[in-house]
RNA sequence: UGGCCCAUGGUGUAACUGGCAACACGUCUGGUUUUGGUCCAGAAGAGUCUAGGUUCGAGCCCUAGUGGGCCAACCA
């Protein structure tokens, strides 16, 4: 009876953790932004790891913002990332800042000068770094690294006191220059910062680096297990190193283990790269709907429980990977199917002239709001002689593969009646100008006559001239014309930059569209799914497509 | 002149402590349908990077090779 899903390999660790000693009210997880930029789909896929975790083991997950370079956080991120942790579903069990951690780093660091485990470099960094040796060359010990505990104390009292320059003096872990792990070569363990830190303002002038920070920040905390990027694979060695120098064997030792990223294809992942699409120009900002961002994905109409669906469904694993958008996209449609409101909207109008409808007549029919949703209920749409159809979906002769309208045939028109076809007005260059038809009064949508019950070979969505209203459609296409812009060694990822991947027109809409409001989503008809975006310059109603349907339309039409 | 991680259909994952490879997306076909969508039914597509080894039996274990990735920031 076990319909359980499969673990994966991050539920294996916490499964085989359970089983050696862990009871489940020690687990306890994290997710663990820097305050530096927006979150991306990437970090969704953490998010959702983390939280996810939570909700599976009843367990604390806290969301903790990694502080500790005042050079380039901002509380404006921190404010950011909550938004849009929040938005995503999830409830942080604490709020945390390694910020406010500094006293027992600098504490614990005082501990490990006085066990000669740490000590205070005057080189420059350039010195440092060049003896550091490479992969394959073992690194050199720093002319400072016998310093006595005394001068070692009174340094890094002064780099906390401020009566240093930057960059005039570090403190560094003792560990081992000749370690093959390059981060076990005495790495650094404060540097000297004067510059405001969003949260401590001036009163710190050292700052702890990631390594030093991090692991003591899930043993305060008390993380039972801290999942990371694999890239981080290296670190784990110094995670521990630093745990053992802290360690009390009456606690809790947190694990980290890590995962490897999630790459999309077609976009970047990387908040470097997308700091340039937004400064460059190429995109609007970090909220541009085609920006992987979660704010760029709110706006482009992606739902939060689509962007968890997604994160969900292609799990984690510890192979290099590129998932094709095309998932992220299915998980979108299956949300929206069930919640956007049909609405007929054209965007390449063409005029379509019903002979034998009476002349100023407005009817108004019922359209259904969601066939597939019951209780979403229904609403009229006027209906008259004169309507806009697509242009694409006329043809003058056509073969049986096109299903819409074409000379002598019939189609329905969505919501309303059957029509044939009948002739068409050009302009002396040949264009057609309009379509003539005639309708068949008996057919009705709905009325359950024979004549309405039917069976045509298509269906248009189509808008009455008269009582339609312009709006504003923005139709996206993918921001990269290669599938993986980022792993092309000698090409700069902005070179795959598409051109085109904004398209903005004016479309037709059914009246019932200018009451819309921001975030609302629907469905136009064949066009795809849509969302409203938010009051912009323009004085009409602006929609981005959030997805085409499926590939259908793209298809057809060549 | 190194260390570590990884290798399963087109894509992403699964296969409990070894028992002839499963799920989702995508693709294709048929049916339903007031939109070529949705829904339903079905199909194709990998023999698990290679070579050895252990074993009655290996995607799972061992060895070597190959391929990919990570590691030399006073970033995280």
């Amino acid at each position: 009876m076990s319909e359980e899903k499969s673990l994966n390999f991050i539920e294996h660790i916490i499964e085989e953790d359970l089983k050696n000693g862990y009871s489940k009210s020690d687990l306890c997880f994290r997710f663990p932004p820097e305050p530096n930029g927006y979150l991306h789909i990437g970090h969704a896929s953490s998010i959702c790891l983390n939280f996810g975790l939570g909700l599976k083991y009843h367990a604390p997950v806290n969301l903790r913002f990694d502080d500790t370079n005042p050079a380039k956080e901002e509380q404006e991120f921190v404010d950011a990332i909550k938004r849009d942790i929040a938005w995503l579903g999830f409830k942080w069990a604490q709020e945390c800042y390694a910020s406010d951690y500094f006293q027992q780093l600098y504490d614990w660091a005082i501990q490990l000068i006085k066990d000669g485990k740490a000590y205070v470099d005057s080189q420059t960094s350039e010195e440092i770094a060049a003896q550091k040796g490479t992969p394959n060359i073992p690194g050199t010990k720093s002319p400072y690294r016998n310093r006595t505990v005394e001068e070692n104390l009174e340094l890094f009292e002064k780099m906390k006191n401020g009566d240093v320059p930057e960059g005039a003096h570090v403190l560094r872990a003792k560990i081992d220059m000749t370690s093959p792990n390059m981060l076990m070569r005495d790495p650094v363990m404060y540097r000297v910062l004067h510059k405001h830190h969003h949260r401590t303002g001036t009163d710190w002038k050292i700052f702890p680096m990631y390594d030093w920070t991090h692991g003591e920040s899930d043993y305060i905390e008390q993380v039972s297990h801290s999942f990371c990027t694999l890239e981080f694979l290296p670190h784990r060695e110094l995670y521990d190193w630093f745990l053992d120098q802290v360690y009390d064997v009456n606690k809790l030792r947190p694990k980290q283990r890590e995962f490897a990223r999630r790459n999309l294809s077609h976009t970047v992942v990387s908040k470097r790269k997308l700091l340039k699409l937004v400064q460059e120009g190429v995109v609007s900002g970090w909220d541009d709907p085609r920006m992987p961002t979660i704010a760029g994905l709110r706006r482009r109409g992606y739902t939060p429980e689509s962007i968890r669906n997604f994160a969900d469904s292609i799990g984690v694993g510890k192979r290099e990977n590129l998932i094709d958008v095309s998932h992220l996209e299915f998980n979108v449609r299956e949300d929206l199917n069930k919640k956007a409101t049909r609405v007929m909207v054209v965007l390449d109008p063409i005029k379509l002239i019903i002979t034998n409808y009476p002349e100023g007549k407005t009817e108004w029919l019922e359209a259904e709001n969601n066939p597939e949703e019951e209780q979403s209920g229904s609403r009229k749409v006027p209906f008259s002689k004169e309507l806009y159809i697509e242009k694409e979906d006329f043809l003058e002769e056509a073969n049986n593969k096109f299903f819409r309208l074409t000379l002598g045939k019939e189609v329905r028109l969505k919501n309303a009646y059957i029509i044939k076809g009948e002739s068409v007005v050009k302009d002396p260059a040949g264009n057609i100008k309009e379509i003539h038809c005639s309708y068949d009064p008996d057919s009705k949508s709905g009325s359950g006559s024979e004549a309405s019950l039917r069976k045509v070979k298509g269906t248009l969505h189509w808008v009455s001239i008269k009582e339609s209203i312009p709006v504003e459609v923005r139709l996206y296409d993918r921001l990269f014309t290669e599938a993986s812009p980022d792993t092309h060694k000698e090409r700069d990822f902005m070179e795959f930059v598409n051109p085109n991947s904004l398209e903005t027109i004016t479309g037709y809409a059914e009246p019932n569209l200018k009451e819309v409001t921001h975030g609302e989503h629907f469905q136009f008809q064949r066009l795809g799914y849509f969302v409203v975006d938010r009051d912009s310059t323009s004085e009409n109603k602006v929609f981005n497509r959030t997805v085409p349907l499926r590939d259908s339309w793209a298809k057809i039409t060549t």
